[in-house]
DNA sequence: CAAACACATAAGCATACACTTATCTGATTC
DNA sequence: GAATCAGATAAGTGTATGCTTATGTGTTTG
């Protein structure tokens, strides 16, 4: 699928820092910029990438630009770890089985 | 954590490739090798990166060396994905609730 | 409608990364 | 112990990537 523009994205360090800011609520691009040592063009590349992957999706609002994170792109990463769901301990290979099961 | 150097090393499809295939059954490079279209040294640098990824360990036998999946390195992208299980479906949530408790 | 604002896109640059061709290390076998 | 084999490491190279400084696009506000 497209677990390559997924593991990509978050292979950056400042991507997982943009995502995980956003994990704690929607934000526009400035309030994600506040405290981080990043600029504008750069947030916005980061964003596209994440966008591209579907951890984050977007709303314009206004002229604001409202982003979240899509739970599309971890339930893809979920069904990639799915995969090797033999490989985990016991306890969590039931966990697994039940996400495979959502593998519609 | 070693996030940075999992989602890095899962970031090529060459390496997710070789993990797919030591996920079928542990194996050395040789043998890793058969039908991929890649030189040594580039499995051999491949596989360092999973290394040190914890995603594959490897055991000397002789003049071989045997290498498996590791399970750290899944634990650890689990605990990860495990910071975000509010945005995950509901039926999920209650798997990564247990995922958490494993987080010793 | 002009200025200001939020954000995206373009273009250029420095570094990271995946590959290559040697070469080296360590183990086996004749 | 010399040749061979499995694999690691070294060094070099092209391309991808994350950044920068403009500039463009769309929306709001005076």
């Amino acid at each position: 699928m497209n677990e390559n523009e997924i593991f990509r994205a978050l292979a950056d360090p400042t991507r997982r820092a943009i995502f995980e800011k956003l994990a704690g609520g929607a934000m526009n691009a400035s309030a994600l910029r506040e405290g981080m040592a990043i600029s504008q063009p750069a947030m916005s590349q980061h964003l596209g990438v994440l966008r591209s992957a579907r951890l984050v999706r977007e709303e314009r609002q206004g002229r604001f630009v409202n982003y979240e994170v899509d739970p599309e792109g971890l339930m893809a990463m979920a069904r990639w770890m799915a995969k090797y769901r033999n490989y985990w301990p016991a306890r969590i290979d039931a966990l697994m089985d039940l996400l495979k099961d959502m593998d519609q």
